[in-house]
DNA sequence: AACCTTTGAGATAACGATAATGATCGTGGC
DNA sequence: GCCACGATCATTATCGTTATCTCAAAGGTT
């Protein structure tokens, strides 16, 4: 900590070439271990360059190599449990391989995603996870066209031919829709957003099927509760509960009587809880109930509520991992799609 | 969508040049709206940059300016919702004032932040704010030393000469206490986590406060019980209510019968609830219960919690301006350390 | 001892943008 | 008609790092 004082202005490799005679070039050799330097010299010039505290400049180290070790996230917010977690093990992978973070939020509005894109491909990122607002396919050609490696998680956009990993949700909610149908249940109501995300449609999909697989005609009229897409998607979700109780309060009061409720966010079945024991209704005796998401606070329910432990870690892990083969230029040519089955968890609200 | 085929390189200011028979300069200049183009070339200019994609290099651009217009925000994690919220509200401002935001998470490990901070070193931002971890401020002064605007959130660092902002945690405390000594506790326990944070020392010097004001000598056996600390910072925050639930019990079991609990988290309270439940003991009639977050479970439990609205949004905001100011060079030189109050919300399990 | 290989380091040129200075042109003042 | 001047664009230098090429000295071989 001695002459820092050379300007106020931090060190440059030529700092430090000067001060032992040497060129920038040798020094560049010597702290990144490349050949070319005596073991005596590289001692020397590494003490030299901890004496100065020399951190390397990463703008001028990526202008010439093309690459900033930087991945970006694009994600709709990180209020969200499995975006946060998305983009914690994406943060953790990243920095594991030498890369850094850059998060752009979008807030399921196509124009934020329009800005994000766009500062992404401006910031010289060296690839892209993104959770993609839904049906903006178009948004993201320029992605391609910049050749950027781009891997997409949650919401699919099948026209885009790039590698995706997601929860499954058909397999999901198949999952708790059999659940219940094992457990005696026959008019099942399944309690969702109404929103057009692939994730969405999807588990309709397969709630349908499983209805259908047990001979039960599916009615949307009958068989599907929509709570209004949330207002903000600035913050936490709180309203969630506020709305799934509305709306189960209404089909309660419209003489509607089904013995098994499953629901597309745990946070539903909070409101649901409220709205059935308003009325008397009791979990598990009179109705079932599934969840899904598996929040620390379900178990503390009461009675604890059965639901999904969605694979948040492993699809985050495998899509870093897919990106960084990407970016390395390791990974197979054919993309990949991959739907990872969430785990069921019985408690008592499925308990007969 | 011409003749990208230069090569399937991005196009540079010098690949505008040339097809205009202008130079990279002049691009630059038109570009950026400076001084020293005519309107008729500049619209040329900007038109062929349109039809070729151009996009600029920031390594480049950041190479001369000396400013990649990013900042670092190093937290413990997003999973808890306070830094979650920090976290989205810095990148909803830094893209607002053309920032992008890089995101560092130091699960509360000393060593992962000093990672953090040599990583936000190297990668040469304009700015940091960050939630140290508890009593590491020799961590920082490299950061200081380096002159990078830095301002700190949550937790407290009283050696470091910078801007601070978080909740008042001491006066958030003192209303929960106050709350229940105004319905007629007088024998009060707070659980809360067993760790060295200035936030918790804070909230226990608070309480011992508010005791001591109302009377009652404090004494830790008695009036505190503490949570183990959480073993993992990985993922979400689960155990809390199960740690709370244990220490809860145990005390009970002691024979110890508080008649008002507080909570450092409202995750404490689920297990609580459990805890008290289980031996019949029921709130608000036999116990008060405040909590610590206004989580949006809380209005859902049986009875809904009472709680603290924590000012996560104003703390944030503040903080992403005060930094704003300091890389802009317009905050005046002294520092501010400001905590916020937060907001009482009483609910039934302190009505009587 | 003459020759070839290896090793360590310097010289030079990128990378893509911006800043500072220079050159050219047309125009206006006298 | 000469000179000065403002507008417009070109020239050149620069940011800090890495890649490539070159060269000198050391070491080994026949």
């Amino acid at each position: 900590m001695a002459d820092i004082g050379n300007g106020r202005r931090p060190p440059t490799l030529h700092d430090i070439a000067d001060r032992l005679g040497l060129t920038a070039n040798t020094i560049s050799r010597a702290l990144n271990e490349r050949p070319g330097v005596s073991a005596a010299t590289r001692a020397l010039i590494k003490a030299e360059a901890e004496r100065q505290g020399y951190v390397p400049t990463v703008h001028a180290r990526s202008l010439v190599l093309g690459s900033r070790k930087t991945i970006g996230v694009i994600v709709a917010n990180i209020s969200n449990p499995f975006f946060s977690d998305l983009v914690s093990e994406v943060e953790l992978r990243a920095q594991q391989e030498g890369y850094t973070t850059m998060l752009l939020l979008t807030y399921e509005s196509a124009e934020r995603e329009r800005q994000a894109i766009n500062r992404a491909l401006r910031s010289g990122l060296d690839g892209l996870i993104a959770a993609p607002v839904h049906d903006r396919s178009n948004a993201w050609t320029p992605v391609l066209k910049a050749e950027i490696p781009l891997v997409l998680v949650s919401r699919e956009l099948p026209e885009l031919e790039v590698d995706f990993f997601s929860t499954d949700n058909e397999a999901g909610i198949r999952l708790t829709a059999e659940a219940v149908f094992a457990r005696g249940a026959k008019d099942i109501v399944l309690i969702d957003e109404d929103m057009p995300f692939s994730t969405i449609r999807l588990r309709i999909e397969g709630f349908r099927a499983s209805m259908e697989a047990h001979g039960v005609k599916f009615d949307p009229r009958m068989h599907l509760a929509l709570v209004p897409p949330a207002r903000s998607f600035r913050v936490s979700r709180s309203w969630n509960a506020d709305d799934a109780y509305r709306v189960a309060s209404d089909l309660l009061d419209r003489g509607r009587r089904p013995d098994a409720f499953l629901v597309g966010d745990d946070y539903y079945a909070l409101g649901l809880y409220r709205a059935l024991s308003e009325r008397g209704i009791r979990v598990p005796n009179d109705v079932l109930v599934m969840g899904w998401g598996n929040h620390p606070f379900t178990r503390y329910m009461e009675p604890p509520l059965s639901t999904l432990v969605l694979p948040f870690q492993e699809v985050a892990q495998r899509a870093t991992e897919r990106l960084l083969a990407r970016i390395a230029g390791t990974a197979e040519t054919p993309i990949v799609r991959e739907r990872i089955v969430p785990e069921l968890v019985i408690r008592a609200s499925a308990s007969r």
